[in-house]
DNA sequence: TCTGGGGTCCTAGGACCC
DNA sequence: TCTGGGGTCCTAGGACCC
């Protein structure tokens, strides 16, 4: 039995536990907004926001023209269709979000977190039969909504993916039990794009084949999707028939650590790109640290306007903790980009190593326990790492030199 | 007509190895 | 110089999710 908790617009039922007279009210949280300012993205509107058209992703100033600021309104003016903007308060969720997930824990021995709004829960002792799943969903949401003050849509389904579609069709404060048998016959009516792992691209592709429902997607053909789609395709298919065996996990460590951040306006000017490019790497490299990785590649990203994504990256001979290597490695990499024009740049470490293993800097191999990692060749530069950086004239070889002379 | 930031997974081509 | 096959790792981009 899969459990999935999805809280109800969040980041604006924070800002109403913060500030009560927000209750009832529109609200929109907008990410790289700040107080009176127009520049910036929507994360959360409440539900009395969206009804005058304000939707997640939306640029703060198109939500101001179907919204306008209740601050800006003269005194006597009527609050008809105004609404409350408020920049995001990451902490502040964060440590709403610890609470419910006390509960959640407290509810299910195995719990996967996957952000800091949803959960699924993996629940053993609970039978299907009679009122049983219906008063843990019950106790689990009444639990939320009066030890924290806010509220939670709840899915309860004998999988994953049919628990997150059923914790999502009721919203807000819904309760959707999918039975074992009825996951099929649940999903069938769904438009396409209901499904996990469906975005607006393969909904598009999905509907030119003339597949509009869950149910068309259960009942085409396989091997067709997997044509299609790849993996994707395959997935889909034995989900949208009701199958999917993936257990629950709790959720490992972070595959990646970025930080991005737009120009106010784009900018192709060199010295303003490499700034900040400078802050983002000193940035990433002190989060990487502060959750104990080491990271072994180091990348930017560069978005032209409108939205051209480009990212380059590079690996290096051996997993490091070394804030000036990253700003070295991206801004290097920046170098291809100088004349580009950029409204948002990003720098990334992936290939991320945890846990006690020393930073394998000059001499850590040569001392290392011959019985350790070290010895084992699992934490080491691999042959052809060294050869490939040693091909290379960046700069960052001089700090990697010592490699070569390492276990040879 | 100009919108944020932090992630995951998959695919494809290339270099290289045995 | 041409030819076969299996496999790993790397980079870049795309789709998607919250």
């Amino acid at each position: 039995m899969v459990v999935h908790v999805d809280m109800d617009c969040f980041y604006a039922a924070c800002e109403r536990l913060k500030e009560p007279e927000l209750e009832g009210e529109p609200v929109v949280v907008g990410m790289g907004y700040d107080h009176g300012e127009t520049h910036g993205a929507v994360a959360t509107a409440s539900y009395q926001a969206r009804e005058y058209g304000v939707e997640s992703a939306m640029p703060i100033s198109q939500a101001l023209d179907a919204l306008p600021r209740r601050a800006e309104l003269d005194d006597g003016e009527d609050p008809e269709g105004t609404g409350y903007y408020r920049p995001v308060d990451m902490d502040y969720y964060q440590e709403v979000g610890a609470t419910v997930k006390e509960i959640l824990h407290d509810t299910a021995e195995t719990v996967r977190e996957v952000s800091i709004d949803e959960a699924y829960l993996d629940v053993l002792d609970v039978g299907w039969a009679g009122g049983e799943v219906d008063e843990l969903g019950e106790r689990l949401k009444a639990r939320i909504r009066e030890e924290v003050g806010v509220t939670a849509s709840v899915g309860i389904a004998p999988n994953m993916s049919a628990a997150k579609v059923a914790s999502d069709v009721d919203k807000p404060d819904g309760l959707v039990v999918v039975r074992p048998g009825e996951v099929a016959e649940f999903l069938a009516p769904l438009d396409v794009s209901e499904l996990h792992g469906v975005g607006p691209v393969t909904a598009r592709e999905l509907r030119e084949r003339g597949i509009e429902t869950a149910g068309d997607v259960a009942a085409a053909d396989p091997r067709a999707l997997a044509e299609a789609f790849g993996e994707r395709g395959r997935a889909l298919h034995r989900r949208a028939n009701g199958r999917d065996d993936r257990a629950v996990e709790p959720q490992g460590n972070p595959k990646s650590v970025s930080s991005e951040s737009a120009f106010v306006e784009a900018t192709a000017d060199p010295e303003t790109k490499r700034e900040k490019v400078r802050d983002l790497a000193a940035e990433v490299a002190e989060r990487a640290t502060a959750k104990g990785a080491l990271y072994r590649t180091i990348g930017i990203k560069v978005v032209e306007p409108p939205f051209d994504v480009n990212t380059r990256a590079r690996s290096l001979p051996g997993p490091v903790d070394d804030p000036e290597l990253v700003e070295e490695v991206a801004l290097d990499l920046l170098t291809e980009f100088e004349t580009t024009t950029a409204r948002k740049l990003g720098v990334r470490v992936s290939k991320l190593e945890f846990g006690e293993n020393e930073q394998s800097r000059l001499g850590s191999y040569a001392d290392a326990d011959p019985g350790g990692d070290a010895a084992s060749g699992e934490s080491g530069p691999s042959r052809d790492a060294r050869r490939r950086h040693d091909g290379r004239s960046s700069r960052g070889q001089t700090t990697f030199g010592d490699f070569g002379d390492v276990g040879e």
